[in-house]
Parts: structure tokens; C-alpha cells; sequence
DNA sequence: CAAAGTTTGTCAAGAAATAAACAGGTCCGT
DNA sequence: ACGGACCTGTTTATTTCTTGACAAACTTTG
């Protein structure tokens, strides 16, 4: 039985059983056990079979899991097999990075255009992108019906330049300036990372043993 | 009255707590309530002045909290006065981008050293610093002994690449690697970074709006 | 083909995290 | 200087998340 609302909880831990079903899949495993699972992630047998049970029943009784059909189920409620169309905002390091690292095409995304307000960037290769001026958003978006953006921009422009790509139809925000997106409202999504937070908690953790 | 275990969840909060008074700080704020920190935050008030006080009595009665007095205490609990020395494994494109753009004085450590196994890279200028081949590692620890790593380096050279710097005497990993560091035991401190991992949940989103 | 061994899906208990409530101080205007 | 408004620290309640338990069902083995 499938719930109706799922717990934030349960969505963050989705992309990691996708990734490792597909490790065990290259690794040869065809049918998994929710107790073999656990083991191999660090958790209880109980959750996992609690969580894909949030969404059917995709195991047998005295069988368990078959590795490429969990897979592809998991795939499907990520939303994997779409190529949604994804812009980028900033081609500074960060953001030709992000461009040159994610495997967008296996999560759901396709990156068709890269923005920059800096002339020496404009004109610049990023795989096999080149970068626009950010003034040709408008009519970008215009023809190509872009539904999410990645912000590599400037703290300051974020709510600017949020507010505008709104105006061009964006839906999703993947939020990489030193800035809360918060928007939860109008039915956009946001997804904030801070990287500069991940390392503090590093920090923390430092800072801690340190004291025992 | 301070807790003597501190939850993961409390912890998690912390950095953006600190960024948010530095914010409030460069606005000229000078003191703050929790009710009003947590309405420009998106928290409740109680889970503010719950949060603050597992570590200590911050605040006053019918004043709140003073911006720069709160800030730096969160700040030494976070050991963001240290400069934790530590290096950087593989000068890719997001090697390099993490080099320049995280700004890792103001977050608990120093970038000492930066390593490669391509001779393409080595010697290249990444900053201040200048790549050098990953071979010299051994000798490197030796002598300046830095304490946390990040991995950017490619998946199946990770759990080799740790075990090796873990003999270096390396504490605390920043991992970027499409693997999931599990080394709970030793007194090895781990925060694993999926920015793909992120991204999957940013299509979960899209995929569960649309349908609705 | 039957019995033994697995493993799921689900329910119920337990633990943890969050929110509400309130007593006891502090501030501020008059 | 006094009363009302305000705010913290802490206790209590509520909600959410995780773990444990078990019946039902499938697989494997002799």
C-alpha cells in the first residue's frame, strides 16, 4: 500500500538506494535481501523495507529484491527517465565545474544553456556548451523552455536573478549561492546547498573530538 | 544548562545559524529575539532557544540575544577560530573550483596543499598554491602535517586513497567521491558531500508536482 | 511434495525531534 | 519607581521517525 504524503525523511535517503542498487547491479547482484541492503548502507532492515513501502511493494516474501527492477522503480518516482531542460546561471569555477562533473542526463536533467554577465566569459567553451550573456535569458527561455536553473551567482544577484528566471518560466532552483532560497510559495521548488555549511560541520566534528 | 550529547540535527543547523548573524551583524543588527530569527529564518522560535541552549545560557530575558556576542560563541563551538591544515587530492575542475571558492579561513581550516596524479596538473597554479604530484604525499604529511583531506578524486581510487592518507595521519575527510566514506570507527571523522545525490532529490520534486 | 528456512509487508512499540506552555527575569514608557 | 510588555530557559506535550515483532507467503532442499 503506497502512502499519500511521503516524509522528507524518506525522499532524502531515495537517491542513495538508487545509487547503490546500481553499484550491486554492476557488481553482479541480482536479487538483494532488505537485510543484506542494510548491511551494505549502514542501516536497519526494518527502514529500508519500511521506506520502498512507502511507495509499493516491489519485494517477494522468502525471494527479497531483484536489483534492476527496484532500480528502475526507484529511477521512475525520481523522476530519472526525464530529460528536463536546465540552465546555468555563473560560469565562474564553481559552476564550470558543475557543468563539467554532473552526469546530468542520469538525473533527470539535460544542460542547454550557460549564463554569465562577465564579457570574458561570454563566447567561452564549457563542454559542449558555449557561454551566453545573461542578458539573452529572456529570449533563450523564450524558445527553449527551460524548467530548472542552477545558481552559481553572486550572493547579492540571487534574488534578483531568482525573481526574474521565475518570470521566464523556471520552476527549480538548484541553489548554490551563500543565500536561503526560500520560495515555497507559487509552487517552486528550491534545493539549497551550502557547501560552506557541509564544512563547518566538518569543523565541528574537529573541534568536538578534540575535547574528549 | 548544556546537553552533554548534542544531536545531529542540532548540529546541521548550526552553520546556518552563523551564517544568518553574520548577516544580521553586516546589517547593523545588534540584538535579536528568537521569535524574530525565526521568522527571517523559517524556524520556530522554541526551536531556536532549545538549539542555543544545549550549549550554554546566551541570551538575556526580555532582551534576546546580542548578534556579535551569540555569533561568536556559535563560532567557537563550531571551531571556526582554528585553522585546521588540510589538503586537497585531485585538482580537477572540481578540485580547483572548491580551492577557489570556498573560503576556508573563515571556516575552521587552512588549504595547505594541493595533489594530482596527472603530470598534466602537476605544477599548475591553483590559487596561492601550486599542484604537486600525488606521490609526494607521504613526504608532505611528514613534514607539515595536516589534519583533514578532501577527495575529489575518482570513485574506485577513494577507499585506497584514504586508507593512505588515513597512515598519514589524516582525521577528517571532505568527500566529493561518488562513494560513501563509512569509517566511523578510529576516531575518523567523514561528511560526505552527493551533489548528484541533490540534484536526483531536485527531480523527485518536479516529478511529484507535476503529477499532482 | 512436504518441511525447513527466508524474507516481505505491516502493525505496534520505542526513541527522537519539534512545538507549545509557562515561570521568572528584564526592559521601557510614563 | 511601577506596571505592562517582552523574552529567555526549561518543562511538558505532541508529532514524527525509527526500530522491533510477527503473520503470511515464497524458495529451497532433501
Amino acid at each position: 500500500m503506497s502512502k499519500t504524503t511521503i516524509s522528507n525523511s524518506v525522499i532524502r535517503r531515495l537517491p542513495r538506494y538508487y545509487r547503490f542498487l546500481g553499484d550491486l547491479e554492476a557488481n553482479g547482484y541480482v536479487r538483494i535481501s532488505s537485510r543484506e541492503l542494510a548491511e551494505k548502507m549502514g542501516l536497519t532492515a526494518s527502514q529500508i523495507r519500511q521506506d520502498f513501502n512507502c511507495f509499493g511493494e516491489f519485494g517477494q516474501q522468502g525471494y527479497g529484491y531483484n536489483v534492476t527492477e527496484l532500480r528502475g522503480e526507484i529511477g521512475k518516482i525520481l523522476g530519472l527517465d526525464k530529460h528536463t531542460p536546465m540552465i546555468l546561471l555563473g560560469a565562474g569555477n564553481l559552476g564550470r565545474a558543475l557543468a563539467a562533473h554532473i552526469d546530468f542526463d542520469n538525473r533527470g536533467f539535460k544542460l542547454i544553456g550557460i549564463f554569465d554577465v562577465d564579457p570574458e566569459l561570454v563566447g567561452r567553451k564549457v563542454g559542449e556548451l558555449e557561454v551566453m550573456s545573461s542578458s539573452s535569458i529572456e529570449s533563450f527561455c523564450h524558445e527553449h523552455k527551460p524548467v530548472a536553473a542552477i545558481l552559481c551567482i553572486p550572493k547579492d544577484d540571487a534574488a534578483k536573478e531568482t525573481e526574474r528566471l521565475i518570470n521566464c518560466g523556471i520552476k527549480a532552483f538548484w541553489n548554490f549561492t551563500h543565500y536561503d532560497l526560500r520560495l515555497n510559495y507559487r509552487g517552486v521548488l528550491v534545493e539549497n546547498v551550502h557547501l560552506g555549511d557541509s564544512l563547518t560541520t566538518l569543523s565541528y566534528g574537529l573541534n568536538t573530538i578534540e575535547k574528549k
